[in-house]
DNA sequence: CTCAATTTTCAGAAATTTCTGAAACTTCAT
DNA sequence: ATGAAGTTTCAGAAATTTCTGAAAATTGAG
């Protein structure tokens, strides 16, 4: 490994507790995002020295993450992996899985101790809490899912659209008005 | 604690780990949170059987992610707790300060690593990599911005759009095409 | 300033998570 | 079928994180 792969390399894996993964799975996803050729798991354990099931631990992870994939070579047994380079296939793959594990156990947490009935001063005050949370994430996770549903390149002029965003709102805000 | 109360804490503290807080922290806010009135780091101690140490690193972390509150009784020295109301602010803060801990570092990296004078065949694909991810990441930052500029109101009548962001899309596209 | 109430710090104990090596398993060419 | 190449599993070792109790620091009333 270059110097310059080894920073970035170890960059993600100091990163990767932030972001739920962990420093060994973050350094083998920051490995094979940069190599130019799919990598297989001997290779990993070799620039990365960690041990052979170690990695295949984390290439299992990764998989479940959906953010590498597997690849084969003609008269080669092995698996090698790749990252996919569409960059916001990437973004989209991870905001759904965050969503998944991250926020959906929670909103059937909610629900579930919605439908409780109860009724001393404290819980119906503690509902009322949970109903606003509730209400919160179900609508951005409607959004998202729109949002997410959108094609790169749209999503791109979306996001490209930056500052023009509030404007664009208070136009459609008027051309409706004028409509009723 | 009622059990209703109970259950929500408890999943707290078990999604607190993917979320980058831990259990005790995660518990704390959902008491916090769903509580009619603001609580004292002893009440929260005894609610939750944790040692008031543990309570004061907890509360002492929830300030920094600002997430509570702090609030004064008169006659009374003890500082009391509360979780801010507004669920869009919640929403924003929590956004903002994982962006800051999340992604201005890498971005930071990324910055550094990208100017970093290569010649090797290796690290300048490895540069055009980090390129696409830099790009990605600004992008999406900015536009981040941007939305988190608007107020609560305004921002809650976006996601309210929810499946019509596209329309509007095609909307402008076609405006900006008619005045060019 | 003094002192009691309250909060914070911190070293080490407890718990959890990650990592390893050895063994088990799978796959496929012969 | 056999066995060589490759992958996965898993029990326990190593490392990391969290939690506690005791002690230190801070705060504000008198």
């Amino acid at each position: 490994m270059t110097p310059l792969v080894r920073a970035f390399v170890s960059h993600f894996g100091e990163m990767g507790s932030r972001w739920g993964i962990n420093r060994t799975v973050g350094q083998i996803y920051a490995l094979i995002y940069v190599s130019p050729r799919p990598l297989n798991a001997d290779e990993i354990a070799e620039a990365l020295e960690f041990s052979r099931s170690n990695v295949s631990m984390g290439l299992k992870e990764l998989q479940a993450w959906r953010l590498v994939c597997l690849r084969h070579f003609s008269g080669d047994r092995r698996e090698y992996f790749e990252a996919p380079g569409d960059a916001w296939e990437v973004f989209r793959t991870l905001a759904e899985e965050r969503r998944r594990r991250e926020i959906e156990p929670t909103l059937s947490m909610l629900r579930s101790s919605l439908l409780e009935d109860v009724s001393s001063e404290e819980d119906l005050h503690a509902q009322a809490r949970m109903r606003d949370m509730h209400t919160l994430i179900e609508q951005f996770t409607t959004w998202f899912d729109d949002v997410q549903r959108l094609d790169s390149a749209t999503l791109s002029k979306l996001m490209g659209m930056g500052a023009t965003v509030h404007k664009l709102l208070d136009f459609a805000d008027k051309f409706k008005r004028n409509k009723n």
